[in-house]
DNA sequence: CTTTGTGCAAACGATTTGCAGGATG
DNA sequence: CATCCTGCAAATCGTTTGCACAAAG
């Protein structure tokens, strides 16, 4: 437990933006002293492993990560990339597929895409 | 419609494995001329644009092509990272959900993990 | 002949890694 | 004091792009 690691879980804890690696590097910078951008990844990178947090994964862009580890879902926003948390019990009954290839699935999550609020057209007042 | 375009389609369509650019580079060049790499990320992504194919976007690893377009979704094995269509009826039936923040869920799409036949600890037969 | 596609190599952005020094327990 | 972590810079990896030439319609 060091100093800079400290200085990342105290801006990421509780975070629901989702936040890519630059993120979080320029939020802490903002705050404190500065924190090497390759610190930044392996500590992210460590904290999946202990499973206290999860990566989100989005085509073509930074990778995010959020500290919410409870079962939920994402969703994305196809205009700006923004990435929202869904619980949804609903969800979470689905069954686990066991097809004849044999493979086995342990777990799932799903994304979800569309627009977020800010992307999404007006309906009353025209944008 | 060029040579190059007809060599990636006879090889690309009818593909159940999700290849990457780089496998579908080296399978391209192992049956005739080679075929650049830039080429090929260029067709796919037309195809895509065009609707023809889906791009199966894996964490950390190379992005997968798939040529089925038809709504499908997927397993992703944990160990080997091999990429199996799931086609399942009642995952179609999910209902999209509307936030409190506004968000407008047009699609999504299920994502399965767990461990391939191949990867899979053998239940009789000891590994 | 005009447009579009290809090959090549360089550019890019995200992420990882080797290493030497520094902080931690 | 032995171990683990950090900063830095260079290296990787996947992917994109500018450009000159070639192919397609």
């Amino acid at each position: 437990m060091t100093v800079q690691r400290r200085a990342l879980l105290a801006e990421f804890v509780g975070r629901t933006d989702h936040p890519t690696v630059d993120a979080l590097h320029a939020d802490i910078g903002r705050a404190q002293a500065g924190l090497n951008r390759a610190t930044v990844y392996r500590t992210l990178e460590t904290l999946v492993e202990l499973g206290l947090a999860r990566r989100v994964a989005v085509h073509g862009a930074a990778c995010r990560y959020d500290p919410c580890v409870e079962r939920h879902h994402h969703l994305l926003c196809e205009r700006c990339g923004a990435v929202e948390d869904v619980f949804d019990a609903a969800l979470d009954a689905l069954r686990l597929p066991r097809p004849a290839s044999g493979f086995v699935a342990r777990d799932f999550s799903v994304l979800f895409t569309g627009l977020c609020a800010g992307c999404a057209p007006r309906r009353t007042k025209a944008h």
